[in-house]
DNA sequence: ACAAATATTTAGGTGATCCTAAATATTTTA
DNA sequence: TAAAATATTTAGGATCACCTAAATATTTGT
């Protein structure tokens, strides 16, 4: 039995933040596939969230969704647990970074504002978690990045990688083993057009990267 | 908005593992009170635990309920989690024993058993929560306790506090004030027959502790 | 041992979140 | 620009965990 779980309107508003990210609002579909549920679902719980006291989205049939002031802080607010639990992990338990986002996404949900206040100050306010992703602050604002892909070197150039955008934890320990990792300092040592892959320097390795990786590391250029 | 939050089949089984701890089956009424909600909708979820493929509870109409064996192991499963959480936020976090019942009740069902095993390992497997209450073992069986609750002492008889059996901020504050914590040796200075009060001498203070208090204090004999 | 008080269960209903299938709107392609 | 493909919404339904009110069973008090 153990009853099928149902979705937090956190996780709604969570999804609906990372689809937005680039300035365009979610589309139907894609929050649907990202929460693992119909499309129809998707549009009847965006419509009563778009409908309640203080709107947490914004909403206009066939035009998706976008989150409100109100449901940004909120979004916000998910996020910030979910990263200072991940740094939180990582730091006092021996996680290693592929581990801790499952884990986090439960205690995401769970933990109180003194919980969160305690681990915060015990970790020193940091500004970013295990995977370099910029932690809200407490009052709700979200640092910006002038962080680069990868992807957007070219040969010659060196940086230090700063961010990994990925979740999947086999691609983490992939990247681990590479090097690639905050932190770590690269140099591009050759680039090719014709499929966009990059040969990178890593603690004094050459490694060839495709496309699909150099767009989900983010680096500083040096 | 913020729906209404639903009872887990945990929050069952731990209520009716505690209901039953004297032998007798839990009856509708208690469980109802317990869990905030109404005697009939306690008749239906408990109908339907019985009726589930390996059974947790076993239910005769009108003669109450009792956890299966494999009720018990769930049971034992979530209060695991309950008292190693509870025991390593005061341990790693400054929480005080007044405090972390609220916020373990809240991670309880959150964390996986890898984290379960982290804590239990990072505290090196503790045997008692903060209140004194002892941890069920990794293999989910409750150690026996062979404690004497406090009113059971007379005039004259020394003994040491090992488990209080309150979850509520205020008396636990209360307590803590009196010193009426595990660990703290006392001695009967007097007993009142009449009222069945206590007076207690606590690190050199004599204190009078009435019938409610003192039965939920137990205690070693010196 | 019976009546009254109490406890429990049954019956029927509500709101929440999901589903599928059909209808409609938008976007793409030729 | 019209047909085809795709995306979205509407309509209607299922399930789940709760509810209240009424029916029934058990326990208590005299």
């Amino acid at each position: 039995m153990e009853t099928t779980l149902t979705i937090s309107v956190q996780d709604y508003l969570k999804a609906i933040y990372e689809l937005t990210a680039g300035g365009e609002p979610a589309n139907t579909t894609a929050l649907a596939t990202r929460l693992g549920i119909a499309p129809a679902s998707v549009t009847g719980m965006i419509q009563k969230l778009s409908r309640i006291k203080p709107p947490l989205v914004e909403y206009r049939k066939h035009q998706g969704v976008k989150l409100t002031a109100q449901g940004n802080k909120a979004a916000l607010e998910v996020i910030r647990h979910h990263r200072l639990i991940e740094a939180w992990l990582v730091q006092t338990l021996g996680y290693s970074w592929d581990e801790v986002h499952a884990e986090a996404e439960q205690l995401e949900h769970a933990i109180s504002e003194d919980f969160e206040a305690r681990i915060a100050s015990a970790l020193g306010n940091p500004e970013r978690d295990p995977h370099g992703e910029p932690i809200p602050s407490v009052n709700l604002t979200m640092p910006e990045d002038t962080l680069l892909p990868l992807a957007a070197l070219r040969k010659g150039q060196a940086a230090i990688v700063k961010r990994v955008n990925a979740e999947n934890p086999e691609l983490l320990r992939h990247l681990d083993s590479l090097g690639l990792v905050p932190g770590t300092k690269i140099e591009i040592t050759d680039y090719s057009p014709y499929d966009n892959n990059l040969t990178v320097l890593i603690d004094d390795q050459d490694f060839v990267i495709g496309l699909a990786i150099s767009t989900k590391i983010f680096v500083e250029k040096f």
